[in-house]
DNA sequence: AAAACATTTTGGTAGAACCAAGACGGGGTA
DNA sequence: TACCCCGTCTTGGTTCTACCAAAATGTTTT
């Protein structure tokens, strides 16, 4: 049964960089190296931890891949206190390759399909004032941004995002993001014109009534044509199968 | 307006390793090397690529963590052609992080709850004759480990592990495995015993009698009640806030 | 043929050195 | 004084060499 566990309290003694990983990790979730500020130097911190550079640079090469560090290519690494949305990002480049695979892109167009169904009965279900005069503020703003093809995709999102608030759940917000950021370059270039944002504002509209009038079902299938359609207009202006 | 986009066919010219993961990253994809294969070694590589073996280690750190290789402390990296279950996998130590946080298991396991609650409601709905043989089959299974607290756990998990294959969506089979091993350090040592065991495949038949009658209502019920049943125990295993 | 041993290969670490680009500071000019 | 230019220092990226320990491999012994 106790199978070999890797713990963070033991060193494991396996690779030297473990432990700078281990100890740059608590400083950072510990607040002793603050968030957004600058890492120590590479030099600094080998004489700190007494090792080579090697290993230093490997740890922050490990902890930038977990998201702990922002370290862009010739710049002091940036300290990242780590939530939801960072998990999330660190999984964009297999996701981007996911996609390019056969079916990719449907199975996660599905899967936010399926998502978003559920967040919209849940909505339908359980929001409270707040949420209400969110939707109605999204969705008005969504409105005046019909004529403004630029903009639109942006309120559009905004609209989506404010589901995603609905359950209070840090996770949720997390995914809209990551969908969105994974989904814009199939979902971005899509042709636009005043005439389909006025039938995504219906749509929402659609969605927006169902939620206000309690009704989990109408919600569900208003966001469900809603993104079918949607996923049309994406799949007209790729190649289709 | 046209900020710089880090395209993957450009070498952009930043790291000299990001052209070597770029490279063995086609690779694997393209099969030249073999599946569960050996990675050539480091000298090799670097020769390969006539490049030092800083870079070499440094891609290959890059693409263990991206889930393509991997690499065990003192071995060969071993070629791993990606699926979803690598993507998710990678962000184990981050979700790992997260659950430790206050309030973190909450939020997962609210997220399991939202995304099976969809899935009883979608297997209510759309489950065909494979589906409910295969959940007939699980929970068969799920009753003869009653006796047994080992294996009862597996046979949950494998029941719950059918209806997230349901959609026929790759992406939810691997969601459902991430959500066994992230919640299992939480999960694993709950009190167990017959009775409880008794408890939960009642529930699972519930379920399982829910869909088969069509009933998604019924369904997403009686899984939501399951679940915040089985919740409870484990909080009442730790400690209870 | 299996086990024990010797040798080679290979990943992990150390350390020095170099380069190029960012960060910084000082001095000159408007 | 304020601003810009330029030299210097700092720092991350890269190369190279060397060494160690453990894995892999080959050889010998029982």
């Amino acid at each position: 049964m106790s199978h070999s566990n890797d713990d963070e309290s033991a060193p494991a003694e396996g690779r030297a960089s473990d432990a700078v990983v281990d100890q740059i990790q608590r400083q950072i979730l510990s607040g002793t190296l603050e968030n957004d500020s600058l890492l120590p130097s590479e030099r600094d911190l080998m004489e700190q931890f007494s090792t080579s550079r090697t290993v230093i640079r490997e740890a922050v090469a490990t902890l930038a891949s977990r998201g702990l560090l922002e370290a862009r290519p010739r710049f002091r690494p940036v300290v990242r206190k780590p939530g939801y949305d960072t998990a999330l990002n660190s999984v964009g480049s297999i996701v981007q390759l996911m996609l390019q695979q056969k079916g990719g892109i449907e199975s996660l167009f599905a899967s936010r399909v399926f998502v978003e169904r559920g967040l919209v009965r849940d909505a339908a279900l359980s929001a409270n004032r707040e949420d209400i005069s969110a939707l109605k503020e999204a969705l008005a703003k969504n409105k005046n941004a019909i004529a403004d093809s630029e903009t639109f995709y942006e309120t559009d999102m905004a609209f989506h995002g404010v589901l995603y608030g609905i359950p209070r759940n840090p996770i949720f917000p997390a995914i809209h993001i990551a969908y969105c950021s994974w989904l814009k370059p199939h979902w971005g270039q899509m042709l636009r014109s005043p005439e389909r944002n006025e039938v995504n504002y219906a749509s929402h509209m659609a969605i927006y009534t169902a939620i206000l009038e309690r009704d989990p079902d109408a919600a569900e299938e208003a966001l469900a044509t809603h993104l079918s359609t949607a996923w049309e207009y994406v799949r007209e202006t790729f190649g289709a199968p």
